[in-house]
DNA sequence: GCAAGGTC
């Protein structure tokens, strides 16, 4: 019988190896090195002898980038909504993309194991494209032999259910993810450049290099500064309560308990009326106990543990921060002490083999003999919680004793084995006694608690709680009255939101998943938006937190996502909504720029303008007047008399340089050192050109050989485009320059006009002998550095829009 | 330098 290949493609390796393990005849797989492994097994496949291929993705996302409008200062934001994006491979992406097509080639069918969410739909149809040409008959397979599992658990029988009813990928879904990058990269990046470059231009002291917006951590934000808001406009209220003590009549003086009482009322906001009621208790001779109860409650143990409540607890128990604990959760899972630390379910699956993992924990020094008990009494099946098909829940995976952990490490380990023992342990269950008791017609009340059965918070907790006594008061008892007391307090405002407060808000309005809240909070402290003050981890806005409200409200995320699921469900069109979004949030940031000055009162009240901070430096090219460094990131001049900010290099310090002028622009140098080298270089702010300026201002060409004519510099045929040209005759051409490694330049070599690169750029170079046709001028080739993940550039400097967009002409 | 979503 002829036999099939199926390539089969999971979101991570451990998938493919964990599904490969269920599906191979027998388990018996073999596995081959590869960029990410892969399993091949021999089994059947629709009634035919079948070679199965599984391997995985890690890192296949591709970056959504905008086009040619990377530059800052030559980019208008509000053109950043009708720009076209560009989706371009990661750099590790090349590698996947030549594992994918080498493992697929001559393949009869492909099934794709991506999780089963919009996310994994998407991957589906990048897998896909990497595939598809690889494949045998490639123009067939498209229909029927490009197939989708659809699974909900990692478990025998959903696997192979899966195996069995497989399904086409949904392009519709794909397509909301798509819509949904690009919304969320050009909202980002429009909002964040406009309100970086308008702050930063105008005030001193504001403490980030960057003021980001967007989706996620903007609302992320706005809990807290919603707070902070609700605390300044705080103004505390008096109240007055009252403080009554009784004592069981009858009783010796010796063992007489006073018992101190709960005013029904809890408190009154009125001296006068509080006093009243004082007289009247006082009035009173004896209490009367008018009922006593007692309830039997119970409190549950806890749901199978997810991320959010991992993260919930570490940063209000643990004192561990998101971020932080996401690290230590994804070290314990790699070195295989805990399940995968991803995940939103909170029930263990039908299969999942609860005894197995009891197992692996009875010989524990701490809780094994607990673990030992739960299998002889058999576990107590969790009640409730939500198995979203995602991954289990996060459970040990083996023991781990304390010495073999280190600090925060062990205290992870060791709070997911006790939630997992407790979260099959028996429930907790206590009496709570209540006694009501009343004084002329004042209700009173207390009562006690006896924990009848600690169950899982004997595992769970460190301290169980402990139990509080009432005397054992009968119904009609009178008791003596020793004490009234007239309390006052004063009310409080609430107090900051914790960390672990801020992940609760998150999850309830869907911002953000699993994976990325830790990011989000981490994003808004390390931009200097809010610090995490205490031990009790609360989340305080610092100076920087004032944004338009409208834009930051948590609906503004739901809002989008209902008119993504259109598209996912096929009831609207992939580009009508995106028009639609692009065009309703581009009138929104018109709307913001054009508003921008009410916002702007609030920062004038927290920052000090620009003009006013700042220590005198050098003096301005233009005026002649002294300018002001600002020492706050970005580190920048300004230019009070001519209000122009100009941009200095970071990560370094500046001081006043002898008071030398740049040949090009009058505009005086500074030292710029970076320390670790203790060398200086000696910068003009304004053209970013160093010396020997002697040899560019005289036209003499190449700063570093100063031959005139020399080829690694000059761009010999290309006139200067300086707006004057026709007007001065300027028949200069065009020196290249490269100043601090990074910043390239072009100058002309008769009138001085310097046109700069705003772009990190790799190399700038002239290719050789080669000419516009229609200008003549020489050919220019630009490399991008290697985070910017561009192609190079090739082609005429005043033709070329897309190099010319490049560059900014001072 | 800018988003959010996956994964390592």
């Amino acid at each position: 019988m002829a036999s099939v290949t199926v390539f089969m493609v999971a979101e991570k390796p451990s998938l493919a190896e964990s599904i490969s393990k269920i599906l191979a005849p027998n388990g018996q797989y073999q596995t081959r090195k590869s960029y990410t492994p892969v399993h091949e097994y021999n089994g059947q496949f629709r009634n035919q002898n079948a070679r199965f291929k599984f391997t995985s993705v890690t890192e296949l996302s591709n970056r959504t980038c905008i086009q040619s409008h990377n530059n800052w200062d030559a980019t208008d934001p509000l053109e950043l909504f009708t720009a076209p994006t560009l989706k371009l491979e990661a750099n590790s992406k090349q590698h996947i993309t030549k594992h994918l097509q080498n493992e697929s080639r001559g393949a009869d069918y492909v099934v794709l194991w991506l999780d089963c969410d919009r996310e994994g739909e998407n991957i589906c149809f990048e897998v896909i494209d990497n595939v598809i040409n690889s494949m045998k008959e490639p123009q067939k397979t498209k229909e029927n032999r490009i197939l989708r599992a659809k699974f909900s658990a990692i478990t025998h029988t959903d696997i192979r259910r899966a195996m069995d009813n497989l399904v086409y990928p949904n392009k519709n879904e794909s397509l909301a993810v798509d819509a949904r990058q690009e919304l969320d990269l050009k909202i980002g990046c429009a909002f964040t450049r406009f309100q970086t470059r308008f702050f930063q231009g105008k005030y001193g002291n504001l403490d980030s290099a960057v003021i980001s917006y967007g989706p996620c951590q903007t609302p992320t934000l706005s809990f807290c500064v919603s707070r902070h808001d609700q605390i300044q406009s705080f103004s505390p209220e008096p109240f007055w309560s009252l403080a009554v003590t009784v004592a069981r009549k009858n009783n010796n003086d010796k063992d007489k308990e006073e018992t101190l009482l709960h005013w029904k009322r809890e408190r009154v906001f009125d001296r006068q009326i509080a006093r009243i009621f004082e007289n009247c208790v006082k009035e009173a001779n004896e209490a009367i106990v008018i009922s006593v109860k007692s309830e039997r409650k119970t409190k549950s143990r806890p749901h199978a543990l997810n991320t959010v409540e991992l993260l919930k607890h570490g940063s209000s128990a643990l004192g561990i921060g998101p971020h932080d604990m996401m690290s230590i959760a994804e070290r314990l899972y790699m070195q295989g002490y805990i399940s995968y630390p991803r995940t939103e379910t909170t029930s263990y699956p039908k299969n999942f083999d609860i005894n197995a993992v009891l197992r692996t924990q009875q010989a524990h020094g701490v809780w094994g003999s607990y673990a030992s008990e739960l299998l002889e009494n058999g576990v107590h099946k969790p009640s409730g919680g939500v198995d979203v098909g995602d991954h289990p829940p996060i459970t040990p995976m083996r023991k781990a004793e304390e010495g073999e952990l280190s600090g925060d490490t062990w205290r992870v380990y060791s709070y997911v084995t006790r939630h997992f023992l407790g979260s099959i342990s028996p429930d907790m269950r206590y009496i709570r006694t209540t006694a009501i008791i009343k004084i002329n017609n004042e209700i009173f009340e207390c009562s006690g608690s006896r924990v009848d059965r600690a169950g899982f918070t004997s595992i769970l907790y460190s301290r169980t709680s402990s139990d509080t006594f009432i005397p054992e008061y009968k119904e009609g008892e009178r008791l003596d009255i020793t004490n009234v007391k007239l309390t006052e307090g004063q009310t409080h405002p609430p107090d900051y939101l914790t960390e672990s407060e801020v992940i609760g808000l998150m999850e309830k309005h869907g911002i953000g998943t699993d994976a990325s809240i830790p990011v989000h909070i981490n994003n808004i402290c390390q931009r200097n938006y809010v610090k995490v003050e205490g031990n009790a981890r609360r989340l305080v806005p610092t100076n920087l937190e004032k944004i338009d409200p409208d834009l930051s409200l948590p609906t503004m995320r739901s809002d989008v996502e209902k008119q993504l699921n259109y598209i996912a469900l096929g009831q609207a069109k992939f580009k009508d909504v995106l028009d639609h979004s692009l065009k309703l949030f581009s009138a929104k940031f018109k709307y913001f720029t054009e508003k921008i000055g009410e916002m702007d009162q609030l920062f004038e009240a927290t920052f000090s303008v620009i003009a006013e901070t700042g220590k005198i430096m050098s003096r301005c090219g233009k005026c002649r007047r002294y300018m002001k460094y600002i020492a706050s990131r970005p580190q920048r001049l300004h230019c009070k008399t001519c209000d122009e900010t100009y941009s200095l290099p970071q990560n370094g310090s500046i001081k006043p340089y002898k008071e030398l002028k740049c040949p090009l622009d009058d505009f005086e140098l500074v030292l710029f050192s970076t320390g670790s080298d203790g060398m200086g270089y000696q910068l003009c702010p304004y053209c970013y050109n160093y010396p020997p300026f002697e040899n560019i201002s005289k036209g003499m060409g190449c700063n570093k050989c100063t031959h005139p004519t020399c080829p690694q510099s000059m761009i010999r045929n290309t006139v200067c485009p300086c707006p004057q040209a026709e007007v001065t005759g300027c028949k200069g051409r065009l020196v290249l320059n490269a100043t601090l490694s990074t910043q390239w330049n072009l100058c002309c070599n008769s009138c001085n006009l310097v046109s700069a690169f705003t772009d990190k750029l790799k190399a700038v170079s002239v290719t050789k002998d080669e000419y516009c046709d229609d200008c003549g001028s020489s050919i220019l080739k630009i490399e991008f550095s290697k985070n910017q993940t561009r192609e190079p550039l090739e082609g005429c400097i005043l033709c070329d829009d897309e190099i010319s967009s490049l560059l900014k002409t001072r």
